[in-house]
Order: C-alpha cells, then sequence, then structure tokens
DNA sequence: CGACTTTGACCCGCGC
DNA sequence: GCGCGGGTCAAAGTCG
C-alpha cells in the first residue's frame, strides 16, 4: 500500500477554488440524463458517448492564481454549472498543465472489474456471510449530481471539504479505476466519483452527487482574515 | 489510537 | 430469468 501520499488530509495542499459542488446548488439534473452524462463523461468510450456533449474541462491551477483571473474562471464556470450542466456543452474553461502538487491517488491495479480472484486483501471469506442484511447496493438516487473534467495531475481536487475514500473500481472500457468517496462530515452525504480519462489521463473526470450541508471549513478559514480586513478598511470609508 | 486507504465480496438495477 | 457491471460495505492494514 503505498497510502503514505495523503494520509489524513486526502487534499492536496492546495486550496482548490470553493466553487465546487458545495453551496453553488448544483443543478437538480433529471436524473437519468445525469447519470448518463457523468457515466459517458467517466467513460466516453461506448457509443452512446457521442450523444452526450463533454463536460466543462477546468484547469485548476488557472483559478489558483490569487489575481482577478481566478475569479473569473470561477465565474464562468459558476456560470456554467448554474446554466444547468445537464444541458451541458456549456463553455469549457480549459488551461495549461496542473500546478498541483501531492501525490496522486495512487490507486492502480485493484480488484477489478467483477472482482478478480487474487487472494490476497480480505482475509476473511466469512464476512460474506454476515453481509447479508446490508441492503444497500447501488441505488439510482435521484439527488442533485453532475460531473466536469479537470486537468490535473492530482486525482483529488481540493474543494475544500474532507473526503474519505470508500471503494475504489476498475470500470468497464475503461483502463483507470474509478474511487468513490464520501464526505467525512458526520451529516453530509455527498458523495464524488473521480476517474481519469482512459484516453488523456491527465484529465480527470470528477463526479459530485448531493449537496453539503455544511460550510467549507477551509474557506472559511480563507475568508475570515479577508473579512476582517474589509471590515476594518471600511471603517475608513 | 484514531483517521484513512486498500480491496475482495456483496447487493441490486438493468439489459438481453 | 440470468448475467453483467456499477456502487457499497467492511475487515485489514497503514500512518501520523
Amino acid at each position: 500500500m503505498e497510502n503514505s501520499l495523503q494520509r489524513g488530509s486526502q487534499q492536496p495542499n492546495v486550496l482548490l477554488p470553493q466553487l465546487l459542488p458545495t453551496y453553488i446548488a448544483p443543478p437538480p439534473l433529471a436524473s437519468p440524463q445525469l447519470e448518463q452524462q457523468a457515466c459517458n463523461s467517466a467513460a466516453p468510450l461506448g457509443p452512446a458517448a457521442q450523444s452526450c456533449p463533454p463536460p466543462e474541462v477546468v484547469d485548476w491551477s488557472s483559478l489558483l492564481l490569487p489575481s482577478t483571473q481566478g475569479l473569473q474562471v470561477r465565474s464562468t464556470l459558476q456560470q456554467a454549472m448554474a446554466a444547468g450542466s445537464a444541458a451541458a456543452g456549456a463553455g469549457a474553461v480549459e488551461g495549461g498543465g496542473a500546478v498541483v502538487t501531492a501525490g496522486s491517488n495512487s490507486g492502480g491495479a485493484c480488484g477489478t472489474g467483477s472482482s478478480t480472484s487474487d487472494g490476497g486483501g480480505c482475509a476473511n471469506k466469512e464476512m460474506k456471510g454476515k453481509r447479508l442484511g446490508g441492503g444497500r447496493g447501488k441505488k439510482k438516487a435521484s439527488r442533485p449530481r453532475f460531473a466536469f473534467e479537470t486537468r490535473s495531475e492530482n486525482d483529488i481536487l481540493d474543494d475544500g471539504y474532507r473526503w474519505r475514500k470508500y471503494g475504489q473500481k476498475a470500470v468497464k472500457n475503461s483502463a483507470c479505476p474509478r474511487s468513490y468517496y464520501r464526505c467525512t462530515h458526520h451529516t453530509c452525504n455527498v458523495k464524488k466519483q473521480v476517474q481519469r480519462l482512459a484516453k488523456d489521463r491527465s484529465i480527470v473526470v470528477t463526479t459530485y452527487e448531493g449537496v453539503h450541508n455544511h460550510p467549507c471549513e477551509k474557506l472559511m478559514e480563507a475568508l475570515t482574515p479577508i473579512l476582517k480586513q474589509l471590515q476594518f478598511l471600511s471603517q475608513f470609508q
């Protein structure tokens, strides 16, 4: 295991734009469509992929710029998102390479697809029996969900929230495994899927599902001093 | 010791 | 009805 990468804080040390799914309520898409979009963007190989417009490609590194440029991009993306990503096709924000550091999520080969018989891993297969009561599996939740692409060397975008990985799976027609993350906040049930494009591994497809019901700690941290400064300065006007 | 990742197995929806 | 594939669970392992 090489989870020596981002232990404790899956986030890279770079604070990505907080625009993400958070309080910009993502447009509730018709779930089937959305799912398909997310699907297609994640594994655009199938024939159906053609019918689905490509999601936005965002260069996070540009968003990190302290200048207004970053803000511009943000607003652009926000608009795109607000415009209803289902309609997609929205303007693609694209840029050069990413500056983001911190190791990628390794991932790599895992029990692929329909569970390879590896022999390693789970020692006690008895736990199979235990699991019977867990009626979860795939539930087509009609929660707000949207996907977008980012160009980054990082699999995990630091959107200011903390995520816990709860699964990884190889996806059909894609050489890259898909990782599943869940917001670590107790009351928050937001999930996200992360997968690299098979044809262009520099692009990460992130699919968010749900809306955070709690403030973004990092955002608040970052904004607090600024707000204080603004308050202070406003006294002299 | 707690938080997190890894990873095989399980569950279930959907297409055929 | 069956099989496939995606999504989730949870034990085990790792790390700070």
